[in-house]
DNA sequence: TCTAATTTGTGCGTATGTATG
DNA sequence: GCATACATACGCACAAATTAG
């Protein structure tokens, strides 16, 4: 077992390097209390480090109560409460409001000695790349939100493959590794299908729906629910002039086409639910008092942070598919 | 390998000479990541220059983002990307709604070649302190938010006096900074003024102010305005279950409260204007369809975000103050 | 534990050329 | 021509961190 690993060409200082390198053997229990570390000459000659080095990563260890030494005997393991100082880099697709309950959530559940850095890769590849590049080695974990971006398995392979966690998006490419993601297909699915009746009062779904930003299950969620349930359906990237039409409901993704259609609905003097029909995709808190409630389908983002938080910490390999829930409002 | 080339007769300054072949070291793959740099003493001597003349090099580097540097080991290439000429640090309060039109309009309005890193100080001065001192020296600018932190003057003089940028809140202390800054007070003054009118038709005007996280310039502005029009006016730190009380006008700063109001005045089955008046604090999306429209006071985040980049790449030292507009709705 | 060598980081003083008004 | 400011360059001294012997 080779408890201390030295690499003298990095910038991190040897005597750290050895005091990391024991905190690690510790954490994952190849050094347990009791246990005897290897002598300061043993060290030194098998690393070719000066014994000062090597004293100076056990003075650091002795004086954080990780360590003792027996004067003649040697040092031994006090302690296993290592409590190592973590540092998180979190890959974020773009700062929207959405990432508030979902990042707060995050800090509120991680213990308070790990530090979270925050990164956009703003859906560009190369902008991905180069976050991951120069920060590969760096962090003790990467949670990393990959959105629609494909081909970015050999940048994410880059990194020690149990530091990495997938969130949001799980593409196949990126099956092996451990997430906390959505099922969009399932939640769209599932969550017309609590309101069903009351869509069948409508003769036509309408969907507006951007394939460059947004997951493709929305999609097979939503065409895959009007087949089975036989209801005639649209899909569109944008809002057109016609929209709102009466009789049809519809599914918006967008908060600007939301609002597009509230004004259009005003004009036309339509009622939701008498004439028109409105699901919002995602919950923020005003989407309660607008008009009489719209009814929103929603990630859980406050529980994607949580269950995040104690997948980081517990170091879980599972993948997590995370809560959707719908808030059945007067809109539909 | 020779990394660096000095001619001495040519009008290129030495450091210049140094960053660039630095670079072309970079770019022909002499130079990877991790490497470490020939020690300045070793530069100096090899090429008959200052030690300050190769710090200057280095420091020019260092701030790119491009080299870091460990006290008592030496210089290491951080990034292969030499296209990048400056490296901005953006320490926000919190991570909310209202950045992302700031955020995105920083970005949109910054050169391509310039790296923004964004940090969070959650309003605890020891966070601040902490992203401060870890990162002095290593970037170009520093956009700092100081939110309502105080004593945090000393944190931001480690950092080179014409680097610092001031963002949203300028207190005294820091009052010699360039700015972007909102000034409160007038912007709620004035907001008030332009619909004075319809705010005579209560008999009562109430603030929600929580004095925890706000500006202490909303809370003198609404006081100077009730003075100068002599209305009868309260200031309270919560919604009480009282509130909304008929005939009253209510200025609330937080979405939140901005539900609770809403949702009592609908068991209440109050009308807006014709029962009680509603001011909300900071535009977002959506209010401008809540029931026919809320009338808002807010600081204009795009505009703000433009005129920090303006000043950041023009390296201004003027203290602008920002726009701050009034959305006139049928909610007052 | 002590000494020594090497490294970066910082401050101060000085000198020179160049651009600006 | 003169005064001023700024960028460039050099030299020296000392502090703090790293590593070796």
């Amino acid at each position: 077992m080779n408890l201390v690993k030295i690499n003298k060409n990095i910038s991190v200082p040897k005597y750290k390097q050895i005091v990391n390198s024991l905190e690690h053997a510790i954490l994952k229990g190849h050094l347990k209390k009791g246990n005897q570390l290897p002598s300061l000459n043993v060290i030194k000659k098998k690393h070719n480090v000066s014994r000062d080095t090597v004293l100076m990563a056990f003075n650091e260890l002795k004086t954080r109560g990780i360590i003792h030494s027996v004067v003649g005997k040697g040092y031994y393991i006090s302690s296993e409460d290592v409590a190592i100082s973590q540092k998180i880099l979190l890959l974020f697709d773009e700062l929207n409001a959405f990432k508030e309950d979902l990042y707060n959530a995050f800090l509120d559940n991680l213990d308070d000695n790990i530090k979270v850095d925050i990164y956009f890769h703003h859906f560009n590849p190369k902008v991905f790349h180069q976050i991951i590049s120069e920060n590969v080695g760096n962090y003790t974990f990467y949670v990393i939100m990959p959105a629609n971006l494909k081909d970015i398995n050999d940048d994410i392979s880059l990194i020690q493959k149990d530091k990495v966690f997938i969130l949001d998006q799980l593409h196949k490419q990126l099956n092996t590794y451990p997430a906390v993601y959505q099922n969009f297909e399932k939640d769209v699915f599932n969550g017309l299908s609590k309101i069903k009746d009351k869509l069948l009062n409508y003769n036509n779904f309408k969907l507006i729906f951007s394939s460059k930003k947004q997951p493709k299950g929305i999609l097979n969620g939503f065409i895959n629910f009007n087949k089975s349930q036989n209801i005639s359906y649209q899909i569109s990237e944008e809002l057109s002039k016609e929209d709102p039409e009466k009789g049809t409901a519809y599914l918006v993704l967008e908060d600007t086409h939301l609002i597009q259609f509230i004004k259009g609905m005003k004009e036309k003097n339509f009622k939701l639910i008498n004439d028109v029909g409105l699901i919002s995709y995602n919950e923020s808190l005003l989407k309660e008092v607008i008009i009489d409630g719209i009814t929103t389908i929603s990630t859980d983002f406050k529980s994607m942070g949580e269950q995040l938080a104690n997948m980081v910490m517990n170091q879980s390999q599972e993948q997590i598919e995370n809560e959707s829930r719908i808030n059945i409002r007067k809109s539909v």
